[in-house]
DNA sequence: GTGGTCAGGTGAACGGTGTTCAGGTTAAGG
DNA sequence: CCTTAACCTGAACACCGTTCACCTGACCAC
């Protein structure tokens, strides 16, 4: 049986699910699939280019378009990326690690971009991106983490989680609307 | 020449910092001591606790009493906080890493609860705290891999990361004032 | 002084990891 | 049918964290 990429990547999420990120290695994926690890070397130059075609297509199996008023589809955006992250075992930590390396779908990132330039906010649109951007991806990890702590029985499961997060999300849009009101009080002047 | 956990430690945070996280190996730190890599295992239980131990270290050297104003107390905790990300070669990696695993010295995340209830945040304090964590440490993260990129010729260097930080910080502070408002507003009701 | 204690260190091994490479195999297209 | 290229093998390389039985030397009580 010859497989392509995208093979080996769905198989890989699957690993990834079921077994978490520290038994997402070469050979077992390479055993799952009946191959030698060897042979995944022809689809991927190297694991970390691997673990980001894994991370691009756990947000592109979560993906919604925003619609909306600027500010609603900030919120929209956040949420959805949030619920990509969840959807996988350990799929935040392998997201953010990935776009920290500076490699896979900058997707999230630039629709956030676009949906803040609409709100008017400028050069402040890329700083307020990231901004948000860390948050989720912190928070997504934090989560996950607390979440395998639970399922491990190490700690009692608390599923305020929810609450958190969009506590969280709402104070840092909060700072955003401030950002841009001031940023049009000094202009209109 | 026998060593204590301290100089374990030191020596560690000098890997670091010269050689970077991928580096810094069991086998790798015992060479450096002049100890075969079991030796560690006396002081450590193994490289998880290593590397806590390391990351309070560079916390700890780092250390500030902030005073002030809740507010003015808050914005300092985290330019401090970051400061001591970045004075070591990948600290905020490894201080990152050590958090989101749950170990590690929980000082600035206390400083930072007390400061935010001092200011009345009341049970968003917790929340608020976390959302600040999460920002300072992502943008470090982000930050310092991108000085790496830079030293390794990949890229061309911008040094406008400070004014980047600050203008995200100040983001979250208006967010967080702003909630502030929002409560005293609804509970003098 | 002498003997015991024990923190610190040795040496060797175990089972894993990502990665490389020369060569074999198999499916597809002219 | 035969070539070409994509896919895969098998074996190795150089590492990694960790364990364990054993040795060593400094210190302290007697």
């Amino acid at each position: 049986m010859r497989y392509r990429r995208e093979d080996v990547v769905a198989r890989a999420l699957q690993v990834l699910d079921d077994y978490g990120l520290a038994d997402l290695t070469m050979r077992r994926l390479g055993t799952e699939l009946g191959v030698r690890p060897s042979a995944l070397y022809h689809h991927f130059a190297n694991k970390q280019s691997l673990l980001a075609a894994v991370a691009d297509e756990i947000l592109l199996r979560g993906r919604h378009q925003p619609s909306g008023a600027w500010d609603v589809r900030v919120t929209a955006i956040c949420s959805d990326l949030r619920d990509s992250l969840l959807a996988y075992r350990d799929g935040a930590e392998v997201v953010a690690t990935v776009w920290a390396f500076g490699l896979g779908a900058t997707q999230p990132y630039d629709d956030l971009v676009a949906a803040l330039k609409d709100g008017g906010l400028g050069d402040l649109a890329p700083v307020a991106a990231r901004t948000l951007l860390h948050f989720v991806y912190g928070h997504a990890v934090d989560e996950q983490t607390h979440l395998q702590a639970a399922a491990a029985g190490a700690i009692e499961d608390d599923v305020r989680d929810t609450d958190d997060f969009v506590t969280g999300l709402g104070l840092v849009a909060a700072g955003i609307s401030m950002a841009k009101a001031v940023r049009e009080a000094s202009s209109g002047r």
